[in-house]
DNA sequence: GATGAATGAGGATTCATTCAT
DNA sequence: TATGAATGAATCCTCATTCAT
């Protein structure tokens, strides 16, 4: 059996993607988790703390997630469409829950700094993402914007079909 | 002096856009309203109820504002220019609060079928205000998915450098 | 059957007077008023809040009492006399609690200014007291001081020991 | 470096005779002492025990200061000015936090025998301390009630003032 | 002799909502 | 129609203590 803390994390990752921030609360978690009150404190000392850590996991979760799925093709436009795909693959098994950063975003009070940087520097990494694939920096901005929105709109809509879309608008563009 | 009812909307629109939802409960709105809590609980059963009244109210703001906004301008490149601009407005304006709906979809449970409805509602009318200005279906698409990211990134990085380039793209495309 | 805010004050009076302010939780208090929580937090926005209100109406209680207990007596060494036997059938009343103020100057972080005010004017109340009583202010300071330590000592152990000995000493005064 | 046991005391001396007992919590003694909690409980078997702990050592500091103190005068008028000048002197050393020894007999349930019983014993050397400078019980007693009150008064009104009345009474009285 | 991970009961407070008047 | 008193479940968090190692 796992570590405390290691349950912790791993009942947070779940609950926090498919719930939210907000709707998750401590008690959900330690009971879920099946640790007492105390050691989650002992780990963490305040929800928003877990939120940091939470989204430290999930950015490595999800760029490896990302890469993986993309790692088996060679060329840049492929590797863009297997990007757009990888939102797809993401919304069917995660239910069109969007992006856990975005979310988290809405969710806090906006003087939140320590939480904002996170959620700053995960989206600074995707838009290096792109960048790092192309010389052409507004290029590479353009398809992040598309991609960006992509997430956004199949989970407000509950549909890939804007993701198709933007596959689409990208092809013409390369 | 405005109605109970009046005071409870104007309040709540106030409210609900600089703060979020989540983050403002009943009270704070009654009190600020100047209005009794059962009189709150006869106009609106529910805070999700005034969550759909904030929401249509909001559409009605945002689309006249931004029409207003646009209409000085005649040819459709430069209507788009200021659709873009409009967004630097109100992030001014508003102090970079993002898009209320999105805002709110973020803190909604998934399965609120009710709420997630009129934010789609918006969404696609946004989506038909683009496409009323051009012929291309695709053209419009992609400007409209340009737009959503915008302010989506405007929100999180408190600057409008993407909408800038958003624009810059968009000048290039047409 | 009286009013939830009065149920409360109440049933504070009792407790914080019998177990102190910290050895007395929110929980106890409205439980034992047969109070919602909600209706503690109307009346009272924090336990601080409520401690204010407690001592206030101590101060009322503990000087009414005071003034009536020694009403009947009608020379100024008599009323003294009867002063300090207040203390001796206060101890008896309350178990030798000792003076609410006092205990709860102890309880609370020295930086807690609104509490400390109201502490320190009941105590500039019962020098007040005394010095209406003479006209010698060395004098009335000094019984003062005699009171204070009678109540002190006959709390610490649990005896109107030291008490009786006060009375003594002011009697050889006058 | 000194041995875990004599960390713990020397913390908690500190700690509690800044914050009083109930606001100092185990985890922040074993945090600046640097200690395990577990080597905590292999010399406390509770937080009551280290207080009493705290007492024993809170004792023989305040006597060896005050004996300290007072011990460079010859007169028994001048040792009880000296001694109340003590008072002064630990005010500003401590900050006005006043006696110990009362502070925790607030903070402490009535029926804890085994701490009341060090407090008790801690105020019957100071009375003895008191009788011992003179023949007269009745005077040593009655300097002694000053004695107490002006401590007490110093710390509600973080003012010496009463002091300097106690002083003033005591010459009158010798 | 010394450790630090793990505990569970309890702390104060806020929430959206309903009721009797 | 309009009120405001009253509700109870939920929130995040802290406490002193014990355990296996």
């Amino acid at each position: 059996m796992p570590s405390p803390k290691e349950r912790i994390i791993a009942t947070t990752f779940e609950l926090f993607t498919k719930q939210g921030y907000n709707s998750t609360g401590i008690n959900q978690i330690i009971a879920e988790a099946n640790v007492a009150k105390a050691s989650f404190y002992q780990y963490f000392k305040s929800k928003e703390d877990l939120c940091v850590e939470f989204l430290n996991v999930r950015h490595d979760y999800w760029f490896n997630e990302l890469k993986r799925f993309v790692s088996k093709e060679k060329e840049v436009k492929s590797k863009l469409m297997a990007s757009f795909d990888f939102l797809i693959y993401m919304n069917q098994k995660e239910n069109f829950r969007g992006c856990s950063f975005l979310n988290i975003l809405s969710e806090i009070p906006t003087d939140n700094v320590k939480i904002l940087k996170v959620i700053q520097n995960h989206k600074k990494d995707l838009r290096n993402y792109f960048s790092e694939l192309m010389e052409d920096k507004d290029l590479s901005d353009h398809i992040y914007l598309l991609f960006e929105s992509s997430i956004i709109e199949s989970q407000l809509f509950k549909s890939n079909e804007l993701i198709e879309k933007a596959k689409k608008i990208i092809t013409q563009l390369i």
